[in-house]
DNA sequence: AATAGTCTTGCAAATGTTTTCATGAAAATG
DNA sequence: CATTTTCATGAAAACATTTGCAAGACTATT
């Protein structure tokens, strides 16, 4: 007589509501092929059985898992939380659940990841950028789902993409910084191995910088992870010389913010004696003292349209061809830049 | 001849390796019971074939999920990152796959996610913090399964707890500014409705000041979000008044972080003019200028030990009994805070 | 009133795995 | 060499659900 595992399975609703299982099912699936009066005595056993459905059975059926998966290079910073949120929000109106995952910046682990959530039959996955092993693209090819390259724009991608031109970016934020006459610039980029984002920001900063016959001295090239913290010692170097930039170019905000902390601690005045620029507009950049200027990705957008594009591609069944769709990227000038002391 | 949903099972693996399906399942469940050899064979199959295992289906046999779902009130915001980051790495070291969720602060919504999480069948579950709806403290009763409120300690708690004790962070924190010889202190809180964690370090440090004889005038207990744009807007304006006070306390670092630029702005010293205390103690606090001083909640130790109590819950089958861990917080004494001005 | 059409429902097969039990082979023991 | 023990494997049942098919119950049409 124990009742031990005695969860309610859907025999058992049915049994409770007087009708068959696979009517149970169908109120649940298909809520208008059954009698209104049937569904009520349903709603009604499933309410006071405590019934909760079990996707992984209709996932086993060959239904989809009402899952969706997203593969990030970090959650501990600010950098994606916004698109993550955003994506979650989107995918959760849908009514998916997400599945995360967070690689921190390596591709091997970003392929066990990947498998780890085929395993679990995500209906769609997400990942960030277009960097990733051979061996998760051709995971990815095989099984055929809905993929979705995240965050940057590539007109050549292999899979479907939706994001930002991240060369742009760099080449906007090096433009401003020209424009405002600086000559003696810095440029600050986390290690552009195997992070694609990175890599075509700075690429093309430094082709701007290039064009209008600029030098940086190697010591101006500086690497440091994302993250705060080392952004600011790295920049805590740089600055303490004698002779230092009159501008920093930064890969992204927080090592923006970073510097901007590095040069207040030095007692250097932000925009005049050092420009500081970013990349992303994250949250907290505009209300930074002073205000960053950065080159904003509008990340809530993007996480949204990604995850509208995905669900449709799940709801509608048939396999959609490759799509590529480009966000602006734009300057938005707050307090961190004016020209280079005279 | 189409090759369409060719999808690869385990009895075509079988079929390739020239063994039973049976055999093809221990293989990759409890390879010790597998002969070498057949191992061997049965790898290959499967490296060929791109076979990939069907969580679902060991789900519906009862094996657990290999998911653990974490139900958090946001993502956007630095607040739970380290944790979210350290949860998802220790969980996914014990071979779970994490299944996030997100709520906003809202209750209701919690429910909805909770069972949509219990619909997946999540092998466990981890909230943030006490304040629950009735009915999702019900339905998680009723589904038995591991559950853990994580971010707070309480010894009264209804299910288990892993965490700091809130009340006495507040205490801390009012008995710093208290200890430095302010008294005339702000306090800047989020709403306390459905947060316990504001509540109690509110309710702490308010009764901490109480204690001291110190009545803060009703202007002074502001009210907001957690967001650094909503404080530093309400910051500036208590601060802009000639009546201001010496000290602020915070809700968390967020708001913090707000209340202080809100000071930079209006061209306050830190801590000269104003001193300010956070709680939390997130990323970045460290790199302000000046540096937060807050009290310290190890989030990713918090996140880390949470994950493994509940990965060994799983991994244990026997039904754990209620436990409660608390962690210490810990003043962390920086730049923003010094005895009031003459 | 007979027939055709539409709803609503139940039966049973199917989904991809795990696990119990049984069986035969090989190894160890006397 | 006979017997027991251990090892490796396969057959089949079980898991919780969905869905194609068919049949019964109504409704509408002549």
């Amino acid at each position: 007589m124990k009742k031990q595992r005695d969860k309610a399975d859907i025999v058992s609703v049915a049994r409770l509501a007087g009708v068959s299982a696979a009517t149970v099912s169908r109120a649940l699936n298909h809520p208008q092929l059954v009698h209104p009066a049937t569904r009520k005595k349903i709603d009604l056993a499933i309410r006071k059985s405590g019934y909760i459905r079990n996707r992984a059975a209709q996932t086993i059926h060959g239904r989809r898992s009402a899952t969706i998966g997203l593969v990030v290079p970090t959650i501990a910073d600010v950098i994606f939380s916004e698109l993550i949120q955003a994506f979650n929000d989107a995918v959760s109106a849908r009514g998916f659940t997400l599945l995360l995952a967070a690689h921190g910046y390596d591709l091997a682990n970003e392929y066990a990841l990947v498998r780890k959530l085929l395993e679990h039959r995500v209906d769609a996955l997400a990942l960030i950028g277009l960097d990733h092993g051979a061996d998760t693209y051709r995971v990815l090819r095989e099984q055929g789902l809905p993929v979705l390259a995240v965050w940057n724009y590539d007109p050549a991608s292999m899979i479907s993409c939706l994001g930002v031109d991240n060369a742009e970016a760099g080449r906007i934020a090096a433009d401003h910084l020209l424009m405002l006459g600086h000559r003696r610039i810095a440029a600050i980029f986390p290690d552009t191995g195997e992070n694609d984002r990175a890599r075509l920001r700075r690429a093309a900063a430094m082709a701007a910088l290039q064009a209008a016959s600029i030098q940086t001295p190697e010591g101006w090239r500086v690497r440091t992870p994302y993250s705060t913290a080392q952004a600011k010692r790295a920049c805590l170097d740089l600055l303490a010389a004698a002779d230092r930039p009159t501008a920093l170019l930064c890969g992204n905000d927080v090592i923006a913010q970073g510097a901007l902390y590095a040069a207040l601690k030095l007692g250097l005045s932000v925009p005049r004696d050092l420009s500081i620029i970013g990349i992303g507009d994250f949250v907290g950049s505009a209300e930074l003292e002073p205000a960053l200027t950065t080159i904003r990705i509008p990340a809530r957008r993007i996480g949204a349209a990604a995850a509208e594009h995905l669900a449709d591609s799940v709801d509608s069944e048939a396999g959609q061809p490759l799509a590529r769709t480009r966000f602006d990227c734009e300057l938005i000038m707050r307090a961190t830049t004016a020209p280079p002391p005279a």
